[in-house]
RNA sequence: GGUGCCAUAGCUCAGUAGGUAGAGCACAGGACUGAAAAUCCUGGUGUCCUUGGUUCGAUCCCGAGUGGCACCA
């Protein structure tokens, strides 16, 4: 069999939150001389900062870094737009280095760029407005009712009980008259090629990490970067892990105690599914966070390949 | 010192007209192709404070003890 003519190699590193990904992917990036894509669905946000744990900026200096804080808030993109927009970059860094390093703990945003995603005509808002108010109504078994006589082999592949999903497919169908499902099966594969690196860390370490990282957002000034963004508290990008517990704190419901101690239960229950996630990728190297020459010794065998 | 109330899961608490127990949170596992740090599903946690008594049987009733809280001195 022919093989395709890869264009270069896309190293992604991920793990869960606060297992050390961004000053690991810099120096790998240092070493291979190369730049860096952030795979992060929060830090494409200019209004976030401290709350998302944006890299410091001797590493943004150091590393030439796409992807990070390049859109606002109120211009939302998703895994689909991420992943397109990923992709082009790509070839446009392919024409100058051989490797090209990307870290991030977004998973569906991986999948968009490695796996890519089907092209699937964008819902109209509106009709995203409505069947969430029906939702809101409690009207969800008319939703799945409809669902069913409309797409049944969408309706047959996806979690019931979860009224997103329920909505997603609806909201392609009122929109564009077609099935979601029909949509389907005709993504375009990636034409580079790929190594995943992901990095390990036992529950306690991971655990004790968050809850000082937490802390030291608090001291970097959390409170204030939520106080900036709190008018858009409804906006997607703002459902977010350490700035919808300080609007509860602002709302008086509770006190900022309680809010940190929620953000660091957030923040663990996020890396718990990030972790959950990334056990799919059984085609990764596995690796302890905490060895970092041996992280380095098996960077230089896959890039030798 | 006296009186009253309380003691049940890691935490906050519910409960059993006496048949060894349950919610929320925490914790753990899972799903996930355009909101993904989102959304959804599943799971169990136990000397029911100790000790004597009543009873076929006590976490529950009675006595004593211990600890906590409140009030009175």
């Amino acid at each position: 069999m022919m093989e395709t003519k890869k264009k270069g190699l896309l190293l992604t590193i991920t793990g869960p939150t606060a297992s050390g990904k961004t000053a690991l992917a810099v120096e790998i990036a240092k070493e291979l001389q190369t730049a860096i894509i952030s795979c992060d669905s929060r830090q494409v946000y200019r209004e976030m900062c401290i709350g998302t744990a944006v890299p410091e900026a001797e590493f943004l200096d150091a590393v030439k870094h796409h992807f990070i804080q390049t859109t606002s808030i109120q211009e939302p993109i998703n895994a689909n737009d991420f992943g397109l927009s990923v992709r082009d970059k790509l070839d446009e860094l392919f024409q100058e280095h051989n490797t090209v390093v990307m870290v991030g703990g977004s998973g569906l945003y991986i999948d968009s760029v490695l796996k890519g995603i089907d092209d699937i005509p964008s819902p109209d808002p509106n009709v995203r407005c409505e069947i969430q108010r029906k939702i809101d109504e409690g009207r969800i078994d008319e939703l799945r009712a409809e669902l069913f006589r409309v797409d049944p082999i969408y309706y047959n592949s996806i979690d019931i009980q979860n009224p997103r999903r329920v909505l997603r497919g609806l909201e392609v169908y009122e929109t564009t008259g077609v099935p979601l499902s029909s949509y389907l099966g005709n993504k375009q594969n990636r034409d580079f090629a790929s190594a995943m690196i992901v990095l390990e860390l036992d529950r306690g370490k991971l655990y004790s990490k968050i809850n000082q990282r937490v802390d030291h957002m608090m001291e970097q000034g959390l409170i204030k970067e939520a106080e900036s963004v709190y008018e858009h508290r409804n906006l997607t990008s703002l459902q977010t892990v350490g700035y919808q517990e300080l609007f509860e704190y602002f709302d008086g419901t509770i006190n900022l105690n309680e809010a940190i101690e929620k953000i660091k239960n957030n923040t663990r229950q996020y890396a718990r599914k990030q972790e959950t996630w990334f056990r799919r990728y059984d085609e990764a190297f596995r690796i302890s966070a905490l060895e970092k020459s041996r992280i380095m010794k098996l960077i230089k065998e896959i890039c030798w390949k």
